[in-house]
DNA sequence: TGGAGCATGTAATGAGTTACATGATTGG
DNA sequence: CCAATCATGTAACTCATTACATGCTCCA
């Protein structure tokens, strides 16, 4: 029980009732996919394996062989099981900063235009995520979704920090 | 030429001369291990199919089959075109986030002892960071790996604040 | 009604992790 | 010189990404 299967089932549990493939994937993207990214292919291969496992039930293949899927007994264990446990630390994987450090060997100018690209990429995932944790406040959202944007609202703000405390020297390489 | 791939090349120009794969691993961990994480199976792949290629040119097998590396003509090339091009996005997995947001199936406690166990580790790595800034800024090193280092603090700074900031419904929970 | 465009699911490739085997090294 | 320990390299496996095929749907 992995973290992206482990999260599958936790979305089926709190929409209830049963999702089919594409229908997760929609739903993964929009609640966890800032923190947590997934394509189409892990879905499927995940929701396959966790059948075959027993931690969830297809139901009958609907058009296109879409199977509306529910969690089992079992597998709201697992979930829990997997929930329960300590959580590995963060993997961060951003290529800017490996430029960044191999900076001395680009032309001029070259990378003070990835950096304001890149500035102007977190400028608007910062916008987006105040924007909608606004509503989910309005709407009086569950804290502890509102909790994870908030995580994503304070790292864009130290991105963006960062980008404007750079020396000189770096930024106009 | 992916990134980890061009990153050793990068490694073994900026250290002049050849290195061994376990040089790599070693130089690899300390110069870019924070932001850009790789195993020593990684680096052997790499490094094979680097010379398979003819990037990177291998010398005579010491102890241990233990060949060294130097960059080629073409292999700087390459090297020089993917530190050009475009970085795409960074990648971001927290686990941690991923029980934030289904805290509402942890049983009471249990995710306030997560986060202060985290919050440890995250504080434990910013006095480390800016311990090696400090020695870096003394020693006078190149400023662009101090950029790196710099976005380390900033990240940390970050995370710090969010824990610091989350709403006693969630933290304790 | 038919075909253009899009959504869904699958297969093939590439990257990353874990676990293992084997050869050095060092201290007794 | 022998044995315990560690470092180096390899192989098997899991996970992730990219590219593809096929079947809906909607509008002319």
């Amino acid at each position: 029980v992995n973290a992206t299967a482990a999260s599958l089932i936790g979305l089926l549990e709190s929409c209830g009732g049963s999702l089919t493939g594409a229908d997760l994937v929609r739903t993964a993207e929009t609640v966890i996919g800032d923190f947590w990214s997934l394509t189409r292919s892990q879905v499927y291969r995940e929701l396959a394996s966790l059948a075959a496992d027993g931690l969830l039930a297809a139901g009958p293949p609907g058009p296109r062989e879409a199977r509306p899927y529910t969690v089992t007994a079992v597998g709201r264990d697992a979930f829990l099981a997997w929930l329960a446990a300590d959580p590995p630390a963060e993997t961060i994987r951003f290529p800017l900063l490996l430029v960044v450090g191999f900076g001395r060997h680009l032309p001029p100018g070259r990378l003070a235009d990835m950096l304001s690209a890149a500035e102007a990429v977190h400028r608007k995932r910062l916008g987006g995520y105040r924007e909608l944790d606004a509503r989910l406040a309005r709407e009086g959202a569950d804290a502890f979704q509102r909790a994870t944007l908030s995580f994503g609202v304070h790292y864009e703000e130290a991105v963006l920090r960062w980008f404007a405390e750079l020396p000189a020297e770096v930024r106009d390489a």
